[in-house]
DNA sequence: CGAAGAATGCAGAAATTTTGCATATTATGC
DNA sequence: GCATAATATGCAAAATTTCTGCATTCTTCG
């Protein structure tokens, strides 16, 4: 799919390079051989949750977390049917638990490690609502590892 | 969409009227303004988990024959490879204990949380005979969601 | 206020899912 | 074992959903 690909440079752009605005990003897309209109990386900015900080866009990471609001460190898939959630050591079960509560319907049942949730959904539709879903849930805080891998849609 | 309602229709039916043939069900189906074919009906009995148990279609989640010690909230799957089975509160453990016990040749593993086991299995049939024997192992105790919700898609 | 930047309704394009047909595979009765 | 009924499945077309760009409106900030 192409979204996904453009998400990705989006992503990755982001994190390497200061875009004061869309049309910037539009340019550099365009530069890498990815066309796309400032509507679509509107949109791609928004469901990233990219935000214009100073000036420029940039993945809000919260230094502290704000009590109460539980972190997770990464969001990924296996197959069509499972969510992979990890977290800090000992935070999976909290996780789990405030997903369950959720209750949301695409979800099928979950289960916490110590610093790994696994999520079951029914089908890939469910699987991307469900994630939409989970990351609005959590603060994202990325650690070192491969950029953007897991943040697209 | 067309496939809700008549999923809707057939989970209706089988509850409530026995079939015999999959013809029969397209037939009452017709009858009930419902237009589908003879795939249709098969690839949506597969969704639903109904089995044919005595040469009728049932439900295995409303089967309840044995009584065990035991009891889970609700079973489902998600994929193929998966069922999914809730259950109070720290009840998981035994209760994949006992799965595990059974040494079902369909089942590869399980993995129990606090409220909650993964079951993975081969494929969909061995899927679909292992729902019908752990619903046999255990009494579902359905909680008040509307029955059904979780089996349709 | 004015201009630049960002968001959004909408219609067409693209991708995904569903469906029925034809047919293969499996179960059943004899 | 067959013969036959019953069910499952590969495939291409149809239906549905999602995505995209355009045009336009809404926001932001000087």
């Amino acid at each position: 799919m192409r979204k996904r690909t453009r998400q990705q440079k989006v992503l990755e752009l982001i994190r390497t390079k200061r875009f004061r605005t869309q049309a910037e990003l539009v340019e550099e897309l365009r530069r890498r051989g990815i066309r796309a209109t400032q509507s679509s990386v509107s949109r791609d900015l928004a469901r990233l949750g990219a935000v214009k900080i100073n000036g420029y866009y940039t993945l809000p990471r919260l230094v502290h977390p704000i009590a109460g609001v539980l972190e997770i460190l990464d969001l990924d898939t296996a197959g069509d049917h499972l969510i992979v959630v990890k977290t800090e050591p000992g935070q999976a079960s909290p996780v789990a638990l405030k997903i369950d509560h959720a209750n949301f319907p695409e979800v099928v049942g979950t289960v916490a490690g110590d610093d790994t949730v696994f999520i079951a959904v029914k089908d890939r539709e469910a699987q991307r609502k469900a994630i939409a879903r989970i990351s609005q849930l959590f603060t994202l805080r990325p650690s070192r590892s491969a950029p953007g891998a897991t943040l697209s849609r």
